[in-house]
DNA sequence: AGAAAACGCAACCTTTGGTTGCGCGACAGT
DNA sequence: ACTGTCGCGCAACCAAAGGTTGCGTTTTCT
């Protein structure tokens, strides 16, 4: 295991697809244990344990222990962390995408006004 | 609804950590070849043609040879997609955290008056 | 013509997402 | 109190993906 930023821990458990069903899942039906989100998703309990496990070392999550069952919860704080850091590339894409189409324009008006 | 398995493909592209990088520099240094590309990243010249190979079926590059070298640029269209899918996935997750934000202080306003 | 640069291909290793199988603690019914 | 079941955790195993080294091929330059 390669000791990671924290960050790059966020981007890693938020890149994966599986994981942000989960948190998809988690944000909009409330806590919920891995047996109960495995119902909801394509692959077995084990391995929604797993991307637990990820998310869990990431922050994002949260579990806590009930009785017999585990019942994990989003971390808000941490997951409006991930949610900006996934806006700031997106915003930092489309900046540099309209400086190229800016400049894409001034060549074209150069070449038709010589 | 757009094609489901162009936009996980997209996903998948854009989810690697190294792949964004490579992105992040073809934008700001514009077209580029693979070994050029490998001169400022952590990883080989194979590695990094094995990226643009991902990005290109993905769409979000595209490789024009010149002679004995395979040059690579950004397909701003594309990118532009990607960017967009990434932005609307933080903004869903936001709205859901202010939703919970705004729940957790009703609750609170009707414990302070009873 | 011959050396060097850039590429493509193939074999191989390691990590990671996913599965099956099993054993153990917590609950519920009788 | 006993027995069956439910939810979890652990371990072995498998396949795909990221990354490396090594080698052969094509193009360029002198």
């Amino acid at each position: 295991m390669t000791d990671r930023s924290d960050d790059e821990e966020l981007w890693a458990a938020i890149a994966e697809p599986g994981r942000r069903r989960l948190l998809d899942i988690l944000l909009s039906g409330g806590p919920a244990t891995a047996t109960a989100l495995a119902a909801d998703l394509p692959f077995t309990r084990q391995a929604v344990a797993k991307h637990l496990a990820v998310l869990e070392r990431a922050g994002l999550v949260e579990g806590h222990r009930h009785g017999r069952e585990v019942r994990y919860a989003v971390r808000p704080e941490r997951l409006d962390v991930a949610a900006r850091a996934m806006a700031a590339v997106a915003a930092r894409w489309d900046s540099r995408l309209q400086a190229i189409k800016r400049l894409a324009e001034s060549i074209h008006r150069a070449a038709n006004q010589p």
